[in-house]
DNA sequence: ATCTGTGATGATCGCCCGATAAACTAGCCA
DNA sequence: TGGCTAGTTTATCGGGCGATCATCACAGAT
């Protein structure tokens, strides 16, 4: 912005950091602070943890609320930032290693404990961008894998996923997903080697639509369903 | 209980009902209010929602934190009345017809937006009763489930389950139990037919465990790990 | 009918919360 | 140097919170 400062730059400000620099500052540490308090913590603690006084926060934004909706917008756009579309759709490169990829990636970006706090507070809460999350994940990668995955069993890939095989994603991915809850919201011991999980969890997914495929091409019937 | 009353039975009393029945009373309406509302949620609410005055809540109970212990308690130990422990060690039924069952049973003990929404509250306030919980899950059923599949193959059930067979039954707990967050908490739709979704998680897990069982006789092996 | 113990309430205390207004202070330009 | 403006703090308000206490109301014993 306007920083001219010709000469004299030698002894850098302590303070009174640029507006913008300051508010998203601001934004970054609220999200750890709620993360950790949840959103029931107060602003005089927040403040304290950001080196200030609390009428401060008032000043960069409008109420409580205000500043939380910063920090969910911050948080819930983090993992976008990957670009999985066309990692998913590259099909120069197997699928299984596509998916290994992607799934390291994603779990990179979100396995966190600020990341799944901020997410579960917000789903507890029924917030629109928690709803809006999930819709994603199930159009933007699910859905994708689904075709991805009709596509490499030689099947036809215009329609939509029955709901069966969305669920038979939805399984797998959530299981996944709860690896990344076990360790760090649980805090439970899980197994280290997270790579490894993602590639067992891989193999019986693959295993699982491949059979689902299969009898669903011998005869048109719901996948198998041996109950006893 | 001293509970004469010889005659004069005829007339229900309307409002002072005996301590121990309204206090149970005031524990069941509480675990539904601090279910929908947080732990956050306020005495005066609460007391609202009961019928009666705020001040009162403090004869039956010494403070707030005191009766959410008591909601805790009824909650973690519901789906414990169910006895699943018989259940999946009957070898006299075929195992994947136990799984099947006792995960029918066991979500239809917790596939509820009360129990899964104190479950999530209290695991993100990282409760020593929540860890109790997650162990118990690992221990009791997991684990459990781990030794029958082990006998179904012909293996050797005595030692303890291996760090990677645990995460695979994590993997494959957690996908069944996402499926009830995504319902309740998420409020997002579901393949409606839940005993078909179990049915299929199992397929895939059961078939996971299998291959990862023939690699392990094999050869003293890691599970198959075709990473392109 | 009166007494007594307990279920239930009204009034209130002290505290912390989110938010506001006024006062102060540091950097910028004439 | 003397303002002007924007960043920061001190003081404070109204309100809701958990919790307490004195008081009231009612069922059962006498």
């Amino acid at each position: 912005m306007n920083r001219k400062t010709p000469v004299k730059r030698v002894r850098a400000k302590q303070r009174r950091l640029s507006a913008d620099d300051r508010r998203s500052e601001f934004v970054t540490k609220a999200t750890e602070f709620f993360a950790e308090e949840g959103f029931g913590g107060g602003t005089r603690a927040l403040a304290r943890k950001l080196g200030v006084t609390q009428p401060l926060l008032y000043r960069y934004f409008p109420s409580k609320d205000d500043l939380i909706k910063e920090v969910y917008r911050k948080v819930y756009l983090e993992p976008l930032e990957i670009g999985w579309e066309k990692l998913l759709s590259d099909r120069s490169r197997p699928l299984r290693a596509r998916l290994q990829e992607f799934y390291e990636i994603y779990t990179d970006a979100i396995f966190n404990r600020k990341w799944l706090r901020i997410y579960l507070y917000s789903g507890l809460k029924g917030l629109d961008i928690n709803r809006w999350y999930v819709g994603m994940v199930k159009d933007k990668i699910l859905t994708r894998i689904l075709r991805e995955c009709r596509h490499d069993a030689g099947l036809a890939t215009q329609s939509r996923p029955s709901a069966a095989e969305l669920e038979l994603a939805w399984v797998f991915h959530g299981g996944i997903f709860y690896y990344g809850v076990r360790k760090y919201i649980y805090e439970a011991p899980v197994l280290k080697d997270k790579a490894q999980m993602i590639s067992d969890a891989l193999d019986i997914f693959l295993a699982g639509f491949e059979r689902m495929a299969e009898s669903a091409t011998d005869r048109r019937r719901a996948p198998v369903k041996v109950v006893g």
